[in-house]
DNA sequence: CGTGTCGCGTAC
DNA sequence: GACGTACGCGACACGG
């Protein structure tokens, strides 16, 4: 019979490794996780490779060893260990007895002590025992039974053998030997100054051990050598004494303990849950967390049976719903079925293709339209959209798990049912690729079974029902059930209106631009192309790159991460010595235009509508503003004439009007509020232009006297006070030198001097509570702040300035659209909101209808929170986005 | 041939 | 590297 495998894991060895070996990691609270991570990889490794039968793990412990107790010079020399691995132990050992693996600590004693006590135990019962360790000292164990495993080098196990090969022929026995003379830094054995392996080998060779050796020391050939060693004899003999391990700690030993066994699953995913380690989470938790087992689902497909679960739908005061489509744009989406639930583990789904759709639809609609039955979703902007397709206005929306799951961390890149599910229920879903499959094999959700439809949609269902509990308690306890029900919530009905109605795009004009810009383009190529000497991909960096700094050997003037830049930046400065910078930049500049806007809108015109319909999303952006996608359109250019013309094709419907309602310096409005500088609410309230303000006062002269070059230094100034300013962004806003930037800075605050101070409170803020808030108790967490390096933390600090000031005007623009609506719907106005670009709200307005809107907008936005510093709002309107007049 | 990353540029 | 927040284009590298 073979032999049972024990494997023996020195944990610090182990610690210390991992922690090297896996670069930075945190958890999104900011506990370092590293090492943990890199201790299970290794642990998972040694598991599935070697396969052990037996295994434990031995820590060192924290308190003076024997060691110190006999040699009080014995000084600790080794740095002390890192604080984030310091803090990552207890998570180690927690995991390691996770897995039904038993930990080994002994006072006074360390990691390889006890190792070696129980590998000579071990070794007794018969079994082939392996020591996992970086450390040498513990080579003087290898025998029979017992070998080094070691975690230096992959695949590398000492035996008798490798060690005689390691160590010129000389064995385990002479391990303490050798390190008495030579030492050993990483065990902190100070050995005989001078005498390094080499040597040691040799002498211990000649001599045996070093007792022999120091008794025949007048035999030592070299008299240098001989010096050295007599001067250190008493270091030589301290040495091998530390060398020596200890095999009879007082522990007590049953190998049955650490036999292989099943790892606690529920302890481990709990652990893996509060590091965040998804993968290893996803392993072991399938799905047996209770969303299924204890389900009863339902498939609706006839007629009856469909009208008796109208019946009952018609009774629930709430409940979630769920669309199952063919699939993204919900304009052109067609819904298969669509599940419901109000009570977990129960989930009805009703196929359309044993309903008639139609008919279905008509006899919801009551009910989908009645206010007071609530409705739950995940992203139900969705379902909102769908349902307006057929008609249906959804109402009574009273929870959307990925809204609310966005503010408890509006930082998480998703939140998708998916992750919700498995975060806060440990339930892994259903996902769309066990649904539709992979790669060649792979189905559109059509072709999916009715049945399998029905489980994975009822599963939605039910998950999202059992989401919203748990997410609209932990609102709740965090405040932020206001910002939820008061703004969030109701902001998913505008959202849903703007979307639908989408604005009017010229084609035509488009059209013709894209021509326009095709001829001037072929041009600038063809000169290009002159310049550079022969053609390249003008649109490639890298091959661009080539020929200004290579062919044309034009300076480098700065360095991306993986090239030489050729950014606007660049280009500009080289064109004061070489011509093509100059047509490059005309080049970008209008091919820029051409493929994101010019040619990129009309493709996204609904054929059906003849608008483009953007996508809203409100659960994007960690400050809790808006994103617009598909297209976005809260980039289209403004700052240049020529790219301001993409606006003209933005137009009303007919001979309606494009009305735009602007928040003029919100933010610094904001800022002005949020700090209570009088300097600040002063120039508001009295209606002096901000910048030209803080022009006079930080170049100390009268507002009369500020030139056009002043407050375009003092605007640029502002807008970095907002960014969380830095001498060096500012000096790179400006073009000047960092110390002049300071100069701007030292005086802005000199001027502003509860700016300062509202910027020092939010960093100590967000370092005491781990988290900014806005206006509205909307919440970023930073942990960065206290737990990054240097570089993170001051990033920390900008976004700790920013957010509050970002996220509050983000917080005033949704309360004024949800005003607005409401109003707008009240008067049944026939005016729509078509577009939002942060502090701008953009309308489509029939002559008849211009003045009451304008007045209605300007009052809603101005008069939505009540600041310290007046809000003003400039309303223009006009034939297209572009030519506006004052309203 | 699809997917992910990078450099770049547009907006507020 | 270097002042905040986004989205999206084209190029390119990578893996089937």
């Amino acid at each position: 019979m073979k032999k049972k495998k024990l494997f023996l894991i020195d944990g610090n060895s182990y610690c210390y490794r991992a922690f090297y070996a896996i670069k930075e990691l945190r958890n999104s609270k900011g506990l370092p996780t590293n090492a943990v991570y890199g201790f299970i990889l290794m642990l998972k490794k040694i598991m599935a490779s070697e396969r052990p039968d037996y295994l434990a793990v031995a820590f060192d412990v924290k308190a003076p060893t024997f060691r110190h107790e006999k040699f009080k010079g014995y000084k600790i020399k080794r740095k002390p260990m890192p604080d984030d691995l310091v803090s990552q132990m207890p998570l180690i050992k927690d995991m390691v007895l996770a897995h039904n693996i038993p930990v080994f600590e002994k006072e006074g004693y360390e990691a390889d002590d006890v190792l070696a006590t129980i590998a000579k135990e071990a070794s007794k019962k018969g079994l082939d025992v392996y020591i996992v360790t970086g450390d040498k000292d513990i080579l003087q164990f290898v025998d029979d039974n017992i070998k080094i495993y070691s975690t230096h080098k992959e695949g590398l196990v000492y035996d008798r053998e490798k060690v005689r090969e390691r160590f010129s022929g000389l064995g385990p026995e002479s391990i303490v030997d050798l390190m008495a003379l030579a030492g050993d830094a990483t065990d902190n054995i100070p050995g005989v100054r001078g005498i390094g392996e080499k040597t040691a080998i040799e002498l211990v060779r000649e001599f045996g051990d070093i007792e022999n050796l120091y008794k025949n020391l007048n035999r030592v050939k070299s008299e240098a050598r001989k010096k050295l060693l007599a001067n250190e004899e008493e270091s030589a003999r301290m040495s091998k004494e530390l060398a020596m391990i200890d095999a009879s700690v007082p522990i007590k030993i049953d190998i049955e303990s650490m036999r292989v066994a099943e790892p606690d699953s529920k302890k481990l995913l709990e652990i893996f849950k509060e590091l965040e380690f998804k993968s290893f989470a996803k392993e072991i938790s399938s799905s047996d967390s209770g969303v299924r087992r204890e389900a009863k689902y339902e498939t609706i497909r006839d007629k009856k049976r469909f009208d008796e679960f109208v019946k009952n739908l018609n009774k629930q005061k709430e409940f979630v719903l769920d669309f199952e489509t063919t699939g993204g744009n919900p304009l052109e989406a067609r819904p298969l079925g669509v599940s419901f639930c109000w009570k977990a583990g129960e989930a009805y789904y009703v196929s359309f293709k044993g309903i008639d759709l139609k008919y279905a639809f008509r006899e919801l609609k009551s009910i989908l339209e009645d206010e007071k039955i609530k409705k739950i979703g995940q992203n139900i902007k969705y379902e909102k959209l769908i349902l307006y397709n057929y008609g249906i206005e959804l109402k009574g929306i009273s929870f959307d798990t990925m809204v609310a799951a966005y503010l408890l961390n509006p930082s998480k890149l998703n939140n998708n049912l998916d992750d919700l599910a498995f975060e806060y229920l440990s339930h892994k879903m259903i996902s769309m690729e066990d649904l539709l499959g992979t790669g060649k094999k792979k189905i559109t959700m059509e072709e999916v079974s009715v049945e399998e439809l029905s489980e994975y949609s009822c599963e939605d269902s039910d998950v999202t029902f059992r989401l919203k509990e748990i997410l609209e308690q932990a609102l709740f306890e965090k405040e932020m059930d206001r910002l939820f029900k008061d703004i969030e919530l109701p902001l998913i009905d505008v959202l849903s209106d703007i979307e639908r109605n989408g604005v009017k795009i010229d084609e035509g004009l488009l059209k013709k631009a894209s021509r326009d810009a095709e001829k001037e383009l072929s041009r600038i190529v063809t000169k290009i192309y002159d310049m550079a000497g022969g053609e390249f991909n003008i649109n490639s960096p890298k091959q661009l790159s080539e020929i200004l700094f290579d062919r044309l050997g034009l300076p480098v003037i700065k360095k991306t991460k993986t090239g030489r830049s050729t950014d606007m930046g660049v280009l500009e400065r080289l064109s004061s010595v070489h011509p093509l910078p100059k047509e490059l930049l005309r080049y970008r500049e209008l091919s820029k235009l051409k493929s994101t806007y010019i040619d990129a809108l009309p493709e996204l015109v609904n054929p059906k509508t003849g608008r483009v319909h953007t996508s809203f999303n409100q659960t994007v952006t960690a400050t809790g503003r808006l994103s617009s996608s598909k297209p976005n359109l809260q980039n289209i250019p403004v700052k240049t004439a020529e790219g301001r013309e993409i606006r003209r094709a933005f137009i009303g419907e007919g001979d309606r009007y494009i009305m735009s309602a602007d928040y003029s310096q919100i933010e610094l409005r904001i800022l002005a509020h949020l700090s209570g500088d009088e300097e600040l609410i002063q120039a508001f309230e009295k209606g002096i232009d901000v910048h030209t303000h803080t022009a006079s006062l930080i170049f100390n002269v009268d507002e009369k006297d500020v030139t056009p070059e002043m407050r375009a230094n003092a605007k640029t100034v502002n807008f970095g006070i907002v960014y969380g300013i830095s001498a060096f962004g500012l000096s790179r806003g400006l073009s000047i030198d960092p110390q002049s930037a300071q100069d701007f800075i030292d005086s802005y605050f000199e001027r502003y001097p509860r700016v300062k101070m509202y910027m020092e409170d939010k960093i100590e803020e967000a370092k005491d509570a781990g988290y900014v808030t806005t206006l509205f108790n909307r919440r970023r967490y930073i942990p960065e702040i206290t737990t990054g390096a240097m570089r993170e933390q001051q990033q920390a600090e900008r976004i700790a300035i920013n957010t509050p000031v970002q996220g509050s005007a983000a917080d005033l623009i949704k309360i004024a659209m949800i005003n607005i609506h409401e109003e707008m719907k009240k008067k049944k106005l026939d005016s729509m909101m078509i577009m939002q670009v942060h502090d701008e709200l953009v309308f489509e307005v029939p002559e008849k209808e211009l003045e009451e809107m304008a007045r209605l907008v300007k009052a809603k936005m101005e008069g939505a929170v009540k600041l310290k510093v007046p809000v003003e709002v400039t309303v223009k309107h006009g034939k297209t986005w572009l030519g506006t007049e004052k309203s």
